[in-house]
DNA sequence: CTGAAAGCGCTTACAG
DNA sequence: CTGAAAGCGCTTACAG
């Protein structure tokens, strides 16, 4: 059916280990016979199988991809440490496994154990992730987006949200705002384990009470109509407030609507910050001052120190857990 | 390093292939060396090592997830698409290889004659797609998600947009809107040859025209803030038009926020009717009466036949073209 | 500079 | 009901 190593090698007049060792280049070959070959593999339209390799050399060139996707959650914002992971992993010659399945313990142990991966990267990791038990059982390494409660041996990969929120409030106290509203993410995220919320949180009630500002925490929503009446609701219950730090996309993409529907304008009568990154808010039409969540830059870094940790485990070093800066993309949407 | 059937069978004290036919079922075994078996597979935690396997019986048990991003593409909806395509995939027992490659016929042709997928689902599929050549020349077979100009020897799955456009025609000329403006995708969409802008926009103008309506077409923009300029030039330029069919995710999304910031209301000064998929509209809190756009049938439609066809190629029957019914949801955006 | 052969971990006719 | 052996398509010591 398909054109083997074997094919290539008859038309080629040679062994088929001298085709092998042309493909890899780890003999020299006369330029000659490397002629032959290359014309054999044109004109066959040789492509070497996967599946053979990979028994040969141990080595799939796949990294496994698991993701959660919650019912609940809000999922424009999945697609995009999806992509930079992809097209990272096929820069470095990998391709991606997509893993999806609810039950993503016995997903990454299914992954693994069978060798169709060369490594995993992890993505919307919780505190105390279900997951890391069997990433740490499994003979290839993992890289993980999003900081454990444990992360010893594992290279993690995070946005420093603690410094987000100080940089945010800090922001907003230079303007003379003395009492601030803080939507974080929705409540099931803080029960399922998802750290990014009360590290944001706690570290933006901590700033503010060093500074003696008021701030008001609030869960988001993740879905609508809930979304639109919880943002009223706030409002309504903080008449005086004159800032809003947003920590939750959803209410975030909802919040112009609500706002214009309110006849409240930004920043005139409210200010606004926020945490997103560039495409979702490009997505949203999000005019607002906020910090970049960078997807991009983690999904990256993820993948190249995964891939680092196939290719030279030895050189790759002991188990980084490496914090991604906040910048703030000043919107104008405060005063 | 990993568990082999070796070990098992040595484990068991039986052969490798009788652990092999245990593991298929595809002959009897004794009771006593079935458990045996069974107890040599749990207490070592094997798992069958997938590149093996698919050496030995030429089938992967993966499917190519074939997609194209395009930078000035709207990108929230992808998902929509791929989540559907992973689990019904999970669901039939094959995993699924992510391919967003940006040469995507160079990446199919990769995929296909490496061996490392049983067959392909191509997203995003145009008009003279130049993936269609490399796949009919593969080994495995396709389902496209997406109409191309030739459907011959492919299984085709897409939403009727012709249909589509006459039934939200049809709404509004049934409540007595004479002249309605129509949003298409933008023009880049068309020349890049993505049929379902020219099929909606054309069903629709052939419908007006019929019903002696004054239709006004205009291309989208796929970004802020032109997408909420031409809204409002739309708008501006065509003041006696009573309604608005927006066949334009970006637009759409943006419309509420665009809508309120001129001070119209819906439905009190414009009716607005679209086209989405209701979890987009949820991510997007549109209220809009609009035809559900099905991704999750349309995936799950396209595996399912693909499945059969890597399964059963004899029984599979003859290449289908299958259009999804559209459906309006009425959300009272019209009157 | 090149080839013959073993081996990666499975499956499946062939034999009994 | 079970086993020994060939073969899937590669890679890589081993030999020359």
């Amino acid at each position: 059916m398909a054109v083997t190593i074997t094919d290539v090698a008859r038309a080629a007049g040679v062994s088929t280990s001298t085709v092998s060792y042309a493909l890899s280049g780890k003999r020299s070959i006369s330029p000659d016979t490397r002629r032959r070959i290359d014309e054999a593999i044109t004109s066959l339209g040789f492509i070497v199988n996967a599946g053979a390799r990979a028994l040969a050399t141990s080595q799939t060139m796949v990294i496994g991809l698991l993701t959660q996707f919650h019912a609940d959650e809000f999922a424009p914002a999945m697609l995009e440490y999806i992509l930079p992971v992809s097209d990272t992993a096929r820069e470095l010659g990998y391709d991606i496994l997509l893993v999806t399945e609810l039950d993503s313990v016995a997903a990454l142990r299914r992954v693994t154990s069978s060798g169709m991966v060369d490594g995993v990267v992890l993505l919307d990791v919780v505190h105390e992730d279900p997951r890391l038990a069997t990433l740490r059982d499994a003979a290839q390494p993992g890289a993980l987006v999003g900081l454990p409660k444990h992360t010893e041996g594992l290279d993690v990969f995070d946005l420093d949200f603690g410094e987000s929120a100080r940089l945010l409030v800090d922001h907003l106290y230079a303007r003379g705002h003395r009492e601030i509203i803080v939507v974080s993410p929705p409540l099931h995220v803080f029960e399922r384990g998802g750290a990014y919320g009360w590290r944001f949180r706690d570290a933006a009630l901590e700033r503010a009470a060093r500074y003696g500002l008021q701030m008001h925490p609030y869960y988001g929503e993740s879905r609508q109509p809930e979304i639109g009446r919880s943002i009223n609701a706030m409002l309504d219950a903080r008449p005086t407030a004159t800032a809003l730090i947003v920590h939750n996309d959803a209410t975030i993409a909802a919040l112009p609507s609500v706002l214009t529907a309110r006849g409240v304008s930004t920043p005139d009568d409210l200010s606004v910050v926020s945490l997103y990154a560039k495409d979702f808010g490009r997505a949203f039409s999000l005019p607002y001052t906020a910090v970049e969540s960078s997807p991009d830059e983690l999904g990256r870094s993820a993948v190249r120190q995964l891939v680092r940790r196939i290719t030279s485990p030895d050189l790759a070093g002991p188990a980084v857990t490496r914090f991604v800066a906040p910048e703030i993309t000043d919107r104008g949407s405060t005063r």
